[in-house]
DNA sequence: GACATATTGCGTACAAATTACGCAATTTTA
DNA sequence: TAAAATTGCGTAATTTGTACGCAATATGTC
């Protein structure tokens, strides 16, 4: 197939949370046509000779500043028409970043970069809207299955922030108690010595996600489940 | 990037079942360099308006005359130097065909395309031993939390069919009694009322997947779940 | 400073789901 | 005709999940 004329892009859905609560996801607005000055998923062709989590990577640092802490493979979209011009395949990803790097790419560039709550969303270019969807589906459903909500959190976090975080996602009231006893039972947070009083009510103890014990774990077919 | 030299495949990982019991997938020859007879998976270019799903469709009809009942997206394998000779980014599904289908493909072809054991798998080409591990988990990991079981046995079944695709896949014992109280509660098997008879035994009732009442109820928040 | 209010941490009773296993019914095979 | 194989249904024990109560310890208000 020596005629083949497909473009391989890029694309990366990088969410962030804040203690508010809230689910954000970065946005650029685009500088060039098709498209022009709407908002974006920020992405980008793939170079010759860089795998596709590089250009990832790139992209993110050109675009937006930003270093992500997680990166999966989302899916990859290619029907024809889905760029206007040409037939461009991409292959998206989902990213996560902590609360930390999410403040400093927040200020770099408030003109052409920005969080969006993922409940109050611009319209978006392309297809950029059902890549959005897919991204928060999965992230919705990987959090249940998968130890990835720690990535959203600072590395020592508060358990009713973790609650916050699974209460926002899965749009739905945890009892507190039993969240608190169901994570505790997996065997993966550490309890630090360390309390946190942040307004009313009793200090809060500090806790931290043991990562090389989920992977202990799940050797012996332990598995993070929610 | 107007100089981007990339080109897009698709491959196709697609699954049989046999009630010998095993698993099998569909591979062919490679009739051309690179890896020229080599065992691969079956795929190639897509075309330049042709969505990756057509593509897919399309390469498994011309190269292994199959038909298959299910198809969805795998993931995206594009790590320069996969293919020897050009940067490829192939786009791999994974697809499940019924013993019907199955018992006509194997014999369109004999010399250039077979169902393999996946238990026993002989040398692939390029990363396509990678491609097919990636599709073997998510099936296994699938079968548990989506009905696709089901598209891998007769329209009309025996309970010990299914429950034997389970413990092939699973690679474990299952209790027939509880595995069958479980499928039973989730009210998505219809029970027929033709009875079978194959070898010694009680005779078996045939059951029948119903999509309709599967829809209804994933509408209602009811999933399938084993 | 005393008291109301907020939040955390732990515990307990009850309900639901899972697991282990017994056994009769009905067929083929010896 | 008896033995062996397979199916279909049931029941008890165990584990897991759910709904709460309540003391401990901070802040906010008067």
């Amino acid at each position: 197939m020596s005629n083949q004329d497909i473009q391989l892009t890029v694309d990366a859905v990088v969410f962030g949370y804040e203690s508010v609560p809230r689910i954000s996801v970065l946005l650029i607005k685009r500088k060039y046509e098709p498209f022009k000055d709407s908002w974006a998923i920020p992405g980008g062709f793939v170079l010759n000779e860089e795998s596709l989590e590089d250009a990832v990577y790139r992209e993110l640092k050109e675009e937006t500043g930003v270093e992500i802490g997680y990166l999966e493979q989302l899916y990859t979209f290619g029907k024809p028409g889905r760029d206007p011009r040409q037939r461009i395949v991409s292959v998206a990803y989902f990213g996560l970043v902590r609360p930390d790097t999410y403040k400093i790419s927040a200020a770099t560039d408030a003109q052409e970069v920005q969080w969006f709550d993922i409940h109050d969303l611009p319209e978006l270019a392309f297809d950029h809207a059902e890549i959005l969807e897919t991204a928060i589906k999965r992230l919705r459903a990987k959090i249940t299955y998968e130890p990835i909500g720690f990535e959203l959190l600072e590395e020592r976090f508060l358990f009713s922030d973790l609650e916050n975080l699974y209460k926002t996602l899965l749009g739905r009231e945890i009892d507190r108690r039993n969240f608190r006893k169901k994570i505790m039972s997996l065997g993966m947070l550490n309890e630090l010595d360390e309390k946190v009083s942040k307004g009313a009510g009793r200090p809060a103890n500090l806790f931290q996600f043991d990562k090389k014990r989920y992977f202990q774990l799940k050797e012996e077919g332990i598995v993070f489940e929610i």
